[in-house]
DNA sequence: AATCACAATATTGTATACAATTTAGATCAT
DNA sequence: ATGATCTAAATTGTATACAATATTGTGATT
């Protein structure tokens, strides 16, 4: 099974889709992430693959275990709550900031994630939604024009997109879009101690809404996974 | 020049190397961290070095330019106000869940770390100094026992200390030893709310001690920073 | 002397080869 | 059958070779 694709870039690439995999709920925690196997699926040598992979493992995103190596990452309880007590931490405040410095534009590009969510949820498409709905949240990071806290943001988000895998009860009811669409009419109205309030609260809901009991499992098929 | 040290560790070894260099201000900002170079250096091939400096480049220490090669990062001034922005966000909440969990043990260990920071300093290892003064903080974060945020405060710091190198007029008077002082006061209190606001102040004194116009200079000799 | 063009050199980017380690499978004894 | 032990296969860790790109140096031209 010969790969003719273009070689379309370089570690950055490979690692970003693989990211995107993992947001999408088409990579599952805990499956194995073979070099060789991702070396044919991305037409490029071990090498970049592995620079990927060290950075995905850096984002927490993927374990490395040495001489046995990658998997999705499993968070635990304790690091699941860890997650969202950063979140609560740095969104909020920068909720404010946002709102503060909100224009126009901003607030039609925000609109836009919660159509493509909401079309994506229309077309039964539950794994783009949910990682659009993670857009909206680093989009505000974006427009509070903060770039060290987006990038903090931009992890934790990722790493939400796997406890949820794990912990998540009711996929069916996901996302929060009545919480999206109260943050932006606050956005609308420039409203920073509102903006604030409703992205903590928004935080706590979402923790709330995990199952931090059961565990969802088990690894599948790679290639699938991957061949988007 | 033939080096005959044991190979003594992979990437993860040379990452922190590289990094104790950058904090004690043995690495300077914008200097040339070439491969080959500290590939002898440190007895390792290319494939280690290339990985300590990426996983370096994303903790954003060093700037890896494409076909051009690493350099010590140089933080500009927006980005020297996003850190301690950040830093202002994690580290009081921080100091005062640490309050709150605090044992004798780690009031001892913070204690250490202050007196080390002392005997560094009259002995004139000043970088040392400035190493440890950032560790007192990381240990905070530590006894917090929030690994996800103390993750975030650890990079922080690092990059605190490349702005520091840049922008820090008055040398000699470094090390808030005050400040610290003071907040091992509060924990021996478990005061969590006199933790979180002389924390606070901390940072913001840390901030306006920088000299925000000027800006020093210059790489120089790369084998003698790293000898030790 | 200054500037440009071009060759020579050095450095980084990627792939591959080989070594070390783990995993899977087969064989054998109980 | 079950389990242990050893062998073969597969996978990861590291070093090296080669290609692509930048940097430096030289000389010609003005």
């Amino acid at each position: 099974m010969k790969n003719t694709q273009v070689k379309s870039g370089s570690a950055e690439y490979v690692a970003e889709a693989i990211e995107l995999a993992i947001h999408e709920h088409r990579l599952i925690p805990g499956m194995k992430l073979g070099e060789d196997e991702l070396s044919e699926v991305y037409g490029v040598s071990r090498t970049i693959i592995r620079a990927a992979l060290q950075s995905l493992s850096h984002d927490r995103l993927i374990e490395l275990k040495r001489n046995r190596g990658a998997f999705v990452a499993q968070p635990s309880v304790a690091e699941a709550i860890e997650v969202f007590e950063a979140r609560s931490l740095l969104e909020p405040r920068t909720a404010r900031s946002a709102a503060e410095r909100m224009t126009e534009q901003d607030i039609r590009s925000l609109q836009n994630h919660i159509d493509a969510e909401h079309t994506a949820i229309d077309n039964g498409e539950s794994g783009r939604a949910l990682y659009l709905s993670g857009l909206f949240h680093i989009e505000i990071a974006r427009i509070a024009d903060q770039k060290t806290i987006a990038a903090f943001i931009t992890q934790l988000i990722s790493r939400s997109s796997l406890i949820i895998a794990l912990y998540w009860e009711r996929r069916a009811a996901l996302c929060e879009s009545h919480a999206h669409h109260a943050l932006i009419e606050a956005f609308r109205n420039q409203d920073g101690d509102q903006a604030e309030a409703l992205m903590k609260s928004h935080l706590i809901d979402l923790l709330t809404s995990l199952d931090l009991r059961s565990r969802k499992s088990a690894p599948s098929s790679l290639h699938e996974a991957l061949k988007s």
